[in-house]
DNA sequence: TTTCCATATTCCAATATTGGAATATATTGA
DNA sequence: TCAATATATTCCAATATTGGAATATGGAAA
């Protein structure tokens, strides 16, 4: 899975690794603290952290013997880039037509 | 993979089906408009549209033998309320302090 | 009804992902 | 150096996902 956009989903799409993601919502953890909050076992966190760590949703940094993991604010903000998109085309197309007129519109595209 | 969250993100972790829903972003499109414009077998694309159905991200809609597929506003949004709430965090965190004193802080929730 | 066209589903082999258990690495303190 | 703590990695079996090929379904036209 080589492109970033398909790393950052694959990470969110397990129910465990955006627990963590969440538990790190008021900021910096270390590893064991995850253990702590979330139920899973250490290695489980640690796997699941770097697979937060490769799509660059979370940083690292070393403080003594633990690893402090926070949020890398800028894969989210990407990803809210990518979102903003379909918003923009979905409110173009509301702004133009109301439902009623949209279920009579033509498919487009049609060779 | 049972609750939505994981399926819309487990949906979009794909290339393939998020070049789907970025071909309807001008409208609805058949089947087999989206093989045209993809270059994936038909089998495929309604494999993938079968994905991005059940993660309702894109509705259908019968016209004698075509189903005419269109984007899904709904879960869109429901991703882009996911992403708010760390965006907030963020931007209050970004506010309480700047980067040096980040630097700083304390770890939180430390046992 | 028979045939054609558009789409969906099934089967299969290859590959990837998951959780658990055990083990490895690295830092700290005695 | 040795022991303890914190984290990461490896190995394994089970399960899931992917693409391709073949086939099934269902509507439309003759």
């Amino acid at each position: 899975m080589p492109d970033p956009a398909s790393n950052v989903f694959a990470a969110l799409a397990d129910a465990p690794r955006r627990d963590i993601l969440s538990a790190l919502l008021d900021g910096e953890r270390s590893v064991g603290s995850l253990v702590d909050v979330l139920s899973i076992s250490q290695p489980q966190v640690s796997k699941h952290l770097r697979v937060l760590r490769e799509a660059q949703l979370v940083r690292c940094r070393a403080q003594g013997r633990r690893r402090l993991y926070r949020l890398e604010p800028e894969s989210l903000r990407s990803l809210r880039d990518w979102l903003t998109q379909y918003e923009r085309a979905m409110i173009e197309r509301f702004d133009r037509m109301d439902d009623y007129l949209r279920v009579l519109q033509q498919p487009q595209g049609e060779k």
